[in-house]
DNA sequence: TATGTATCTGAGTATATGCTCAATTGTTAA
DNA sequence: TTAACAATTGAGCATATACTCAGATACATA
């Protein structure tokens, strides 16, 4: 039997126990935003195979672009995304900035999601 | 000294051997556009707060509706897609549908997630 | 200083996405 | 059967995104 509703209009409510529940074991708004910006930052195939590469070691544009067979303009723009989320550090040589990874735990979520994926 | 340039045109390789290294290691395409896809699931504050909400238990439809603040229509459009991708799964009782998490390693990712950003 | 290399940046564009709205399906009970 | 409830579905729309292109910036060397 349904129990309670809290609303007149659109809002129904079957297990009120459960909404409440649920809700004081939320995220902050602020939080949940940040973790949805951090799987979006790897949730495209170029994004994860940047990633993926810096695990072998740093690689400089150029090598990236060539390895994934874009342009080095398309590889900076997504770099810059991973760098301003902090996945991807640079540092410079002479004209050469060489990018690596900048969290050893890009790399475990990668795994964690691959290990879903492969069972 | 850059070493080699294995292309005339636009393809600039300074390392050589870091892209046939990456090459080497990289994973195959399909797995890579399956880890994004995902990744990208879980890349949406909605989807997040529902996979939340759901590791505290069972829910209906309506009740996450209530709990997120948007419309039955659009929780069931998520629904769907995380239905699709083994995130989530349902069982019927009547006419209400009960939503459950279909994969232990959902709650993990996020958890890692967390732990990336807190520290 | 001038030239070439390495990289970045902004604008533009085609596609993808998340929501709303209206209509439909499936289930229960009067 | 009829009415009400639970949930789904498809179309449409506003926004986000990933790329290309053209041009700008940073550095090295002749």
């Amino acid at each position: 039997m349904p129990a309670n509703n809290s609303e007149t209009c659109h809002c129904r409510v079957i297990h009120e126990e459960r909404v409440a529940k649920a809700k004081t074991t939320a995220l902050a708004e602020r939080e949940t935003v940040d973790v949805a910006q951090l799987f979006k930052a790897m949730a495209d195939p170029t994004r994860l195979k940047i990633l993926r590469a810096l695990e072998q070691g740093e690689m400089c544009v150029c090598d990236l672009a060539a390895y994934l067979g874009v342009s080095e303009s398309a590889v900076s723009h997504q770099l810059r995304l991973l760098r301003q989320l902090h996945l991807v550090a640079n540092r410079r040589d002479g004209a050469v900035l060489y990018y690596r990874l900048d969290d050893h735990h890009v790399s475990e979520l990668v795994n964690l999601a691959l290990t879903h994926l492969r069972e």
